[in-house]
RNA sequence: GUGGUUGUAGCUCAGUUGGUUAGAGCAUCGGUUUGUGGUACCGAGGGUCGCGGGUUCGAGUCCCGUCUCCCACCCCA
């Protein structure tokens, strides 16, 4: 009775070379949150629905994973309920659901444990979430998402840091060609108001944030289609085709905004993060205004961050921005937060398509014990104790079997020491060590062994 | 959620206008080699041809449905 085990749609498994790439990502990215002062949590899979619903829009409440409620969901359901139809019987039958993100929980946990946490408050969390999107390149429906977020201060400080910390872990892991893109949300603002599209608002930004992905005239034909008038479109094309460098591009919006308040206010807090920035480095060659990023727009309200790695086929790999009143929906209000997160999936196929993982990732056992019979075995297992009493990764082929079979394990495996042992070794204590890609061997004390093995790492 | 595409051994893929028992390479296992792996040679196992239905004397091949993969849109890491 046996059946072909299959994965549900959008889920993967990863095997150990995987999960060493995987970890490799993660622990340079701890690293770093660590370095800038960030703590951990976690927060579980589940959330209740009423956390979930309605923080991300009606798309986000369609890619939440709801969970049937335990037992017999439908005990508490009329035949009235079924007929009202999906949306009501839902509230019925499940009251949890996946988490789809990592700030919504922790605006959760702020609210929660707010009388245990000092603001401002720096934590990092690095989990799954999941979303019941149509998979493709890139896409995933359970994903890692890598979050540091500070709440309890206004202070753009905190911007300027979370570049310094992109800039960071993309050093480390080896990207060269890449762009942080930045943008205000109240420099949005200014734009629907200086080409006259107030209650437009978001029309217009969900079509320019295509401009570099569709091009500027299917832009226009867009917004034209989401009813922006023709005098909006024309006096928003001078606006789209802004070149030149950060300060080049902020003193012609300097102009363009000069009569609107948000927008000015937008301004001056882009200018004051890079000023902050010039002093915390003098590397400023990766971070790019970009007018057109709008993302996140149903939470975000102050900066917001896109990071792109240019020359892979993937798109966003890390986003970001300011959220004014996170935890106001969970009430407590007025607490400001800025965070942003790095896809894990993402940057790893980053890394595979630009060919950026080193290949010595996956060295995980030093030595392999082999051995020639049961006396030989029983004494291989002193000669391990020894090993790992030296914190030498080792392991001693379990079974009695032929050589060919225990050196062929160490091969596959990509073992690079074993030591043999057999009736001359157990009565003279001078035990074989094999180099396994030079194919050179040698007969040393357990002591010496342990000396060059580590010796050699 | 909308549209397109794909599915044959663990993996990569052949498979003729529909015609006996569905093949290859790689991988796995065994042997040549009972104190030595990688290379070589010999051999073996492994398939409900994604699943369900239909057409036909006969379907891996044609038709319908369904699931999955991948891709685009929407949206997003």
């Amino acid at each position: 009775m046996s059946q072909k085990p299959s994965l549900p749609k959008g889920m993967r498994d990863f095997g150990p070379l995987q999960m060493a790439r995987r970890n490799y990502i993660l622990d340079t990215i701890k690293t770093v949150f660590q370095k800038y002062g960030f703590m951990p949590i976690e927060t579980p899979a589940m959330e209740n629905l009423t956390t979930l619903t309605g923080k991300y829009g009606d798309e986000g409440d369609q890619l939440l994973f709801k969970v049937l409620n335990s037992g017999d969901f439908l005990s508490k359901t009329t035949e009235v309920d079924y007929k009202n139809g999906a949306k009501q019987m839902l509230r019925k039958v499940s009251e949890k659901g996946l988490k789809y993100d990592l700030t919504v929980p922790f605006a959760r946990f702020v609210v929660m444990n707010q009388n245990d946490i000092t603001l401002p408050f720096k934590r990092y969390q690095i989990q799954p979430v999941w979303r019941a999107d149509r998979p493709q390149k890139g896409r995933y429906r359970e994903f890692y998402q890598c979050d540091a977020d500070v709440v309890g201060t206004d202070s753009l400080i905190c911007e300027a840091e979370i570049v310094m910390m992109i800039n960071e872990v993309f050093n480390i892991l080896g990207f060269t060609d890449y762009s942080i893109k930045i943008n205000h949300r109240a420099v949005l603002s200014g734009i629907a108001e200086a080409i006259g599209a107030q209650g437009k608002e978001s029309d217009l930004f969900v079509a320019i944030d295509k401009l570099d992905k569709i091009g500027l005239d299917k832009v226009c034909d867009e917004l034209s289609n989401r009813g922006l008038s023709n005098t909006s479109i024309e006096s928003l094309k001078p606006i789209l085709s802004l070149g030149g460098t950060f300060d080049q591009k902020i003193s012609a919006l300097k102009n363009i905004l000069t009569e609107s308040r948000a927008g000015s206010k937008g301004i001056a807090q882009l200018e004051e993060v890079v000023a902050y920035l010039s002093k915390l480095t003098s590397d400023k060659t990766h971070i790019e205004l970009d007018t057109t990023l709008a993302r996140g727009l149903s939470y975000y309200t102050g900066t917001i961050f896109e990071v792109k790695i240019n020359n892979a086929s993937i798109g966003s790999v890390s986003g970001g921005g300011r959220y004014d009143d996170l935890t106001g929906i969970f009430g407590l209000p007025d607490i400001s937060g800025v965070g942003f997160s790095f896809g894990v999936d993402r940057l790893y196929d980053c890394l595979e398509e630009l060919d950026l993982f080193k290949d010595e990732v996956l060295t995980f056992t030093e030595v392999l014990i082999t051995h020639f019979d049961k006396p030989s075995q029983e004494y291989g297992l002193g000669v391990l104790a020894q090993l790992r009493n030296a914190n030498i990764k080792s392991e001693l082929y379990p079974d009695q079997a032929k050589p060919k079979k225990q050196f062929g394990y160490a091969d596959k495996k990509g073992i690079p020491y074993t030591i043999a042992i057999g009736s001359d070794e157990v009565n003279s204590g001078q035990l074989t060590l094999k180099n396994m890609e030079t194919g050179d061997q040698e007969k040393l004390t357990i002591e010496k062994i342990i000396e060059k093995i580590k010796k050699g790492r």
